[in-house]
DNA sequence: ATGAATGCAAAGGTTTTGCACCCCC
DNA sequence: GGGGGTGCAAAACCTTTGCATTCAT
C-alpha cells in the first residue's frame, strides 16, 4: 500500500480528483499574514487573535465557502468566538484582498474564495456540488465585444456553468 | 411635439432605450391569461382574482423583478394581498411557466423574468441596474467544449456580464 | 360540499446592529 | 487612555408555515 497516495480526493459521486491544488503551505500563510497586518496597519484597524483565527481557518480551506460554512467551520474550532464577529471579519478579510467574493451557488449564496492572481470562472457539479475554475481567453474576449455592442463599459462578469461531473461513471454504470 | 414619440424610454442614468420591447399587447395578454387557467385546469389548482392579478402585474411589467419588487409592486396596487400569497403565487407562475428563475442581481437576489423562446443571457448596467439581454452563439459553443474537458454533462449556465451602460455620456460629458 | 386559496400572524433562518466591556496600539 | 473589536442579545429582513376562514368548482 502506499504506491497510489497521490491520485487526489475522491469526491462523492465518484469522480477522483486529480492532485493540483496542494493546501497553502506554511510559508503561504506567512504571507497572508503579513499581508493582514499590512492592510490592518494601513487603515488604522486593529490585529486580534480572533480575526487571524478566522482568516486562517478560511484560507486553509482553498476557499469556496459560503458565510455560513465559515460561521459553522468557525464555531467548531473557536466556539468563543460569536457568527457577529465572524460576518464583520468576511467584510475586512474581503477589504483587506484577502478573500473575495466569487460567485453565487446555484441557490443563490455568495460564495467566497481565496485571492488569485488568474481571472477565472467556475464549473459546478449538480450532483456533488464540487466546484472547480475554468477560463477561457476567447470568452472574455466575446464578452468585451458584447458589452461594446450595448455601449457599456464592462466591468466585469459572474459566469457559471452547471452540469453533471458523473457522467462518464453512470454512462458505464 | 409628437414626431418623436417612438424613441423610447430614457433610463436614470440617461440613456435612451430602443423601443424594442413593447409592454405586452391585450392579446398577449389573453393568452397568459389562457394557459395559466388551463394549467390551473390540469393541476387540479383553482383561479382566483389575486392569482391573476399578480400574474398580470408581474407580465405587464416586462419581468427581470426580484420577489420584493413583485410583493411592492402588489401591495401598492392592491394592498390587500398578502405577502404570503405573493410568494405563493411566484411558485405557481413557476411551475405555470408563466414566469421564470432567471438569474441573480449581482447583490444575489433571484430575479424572475417572462418565459422566453429563445435562450439568453443578461447585461446588467452598475450605474441604473438596466438589464439587457444578450445572446451569442460561439460563447454557448465554447461552453459545452468546456464542460467536455472536464467531463461534464453540461446542465446550464448563468452569465452575467457587468458594466456602466452610460460610459458615452460620461466620456463626452 | 369539498378541498384549495387566502390573510394574518407566528415561526424560521440569516445577517446586521446596539451596547457594555475588553484589549491592541 | 482612546478608539476600534468582541460577544451577546436584540433587531431587521426576507421567506415559509400554521390555521381559521373564504371561495372556486
Amino acid at each position: 500500500m502506499g504506491s497510489k497516495e497521490k491520485k487526489g480526493r475522491v469526491l462523492p459521486c465518484g469522480r477522483t480528483l486529480p492532485p493540483e491544488a496542494p493546501p497553502p503551505n506554511e510559508e503561504q500563510m506567512q504571507a497572508w499574514h503579513s499581508s493582514l497586518r499590512d492592510y490592518l496597519t494601513r487603515e488604522g484597524l486593529k490585529y486580534t487573535e480572533q480575526r487571524w483565527t478566522i482568516a486562517r481557518l478560511i484560507l486553509e480551506t482553498g476557499g469556496h465557502l459560503d458565510a455560513q460554512d465559515i460561521v459553522a467551520r468557525v464555531k467548531a474550532e473557536h466556539p468563543g468566538i460569536g457568527a457577529a464577529t465572524v460576518y464583520r471579519n468576511i467584510k475586512v478579510l474581503c477589504d483587506a484582498k484577502l478573500l473575495e467574493d466569487s460567485h453565487r451557488s446555484p441557490d443563490g449564496r455568495v460564495l467566497y474564495e481565496l485571492p488569485d492572481e488568474h481571472h477565472h470562472d467556475h464549473i459546478v457539479c449538480t450532483d456533488c456540488g464540487e466546484i472547480f475554475e475554468f477560463h477561457d481567453d476567447e470568452i472574455e474576449d466575446l464578452q468585451v465585444k458584447i458589452a461594446q455592442n450595448f455601449g457599456f463599459k464592462l466591468e466585469g462578469h459572474r459566469h457559471l456553468i452547471q452540469g453533471r461531473c458523473n457522467y462518464l461513471k453512470k454512462k458505464s454504470g
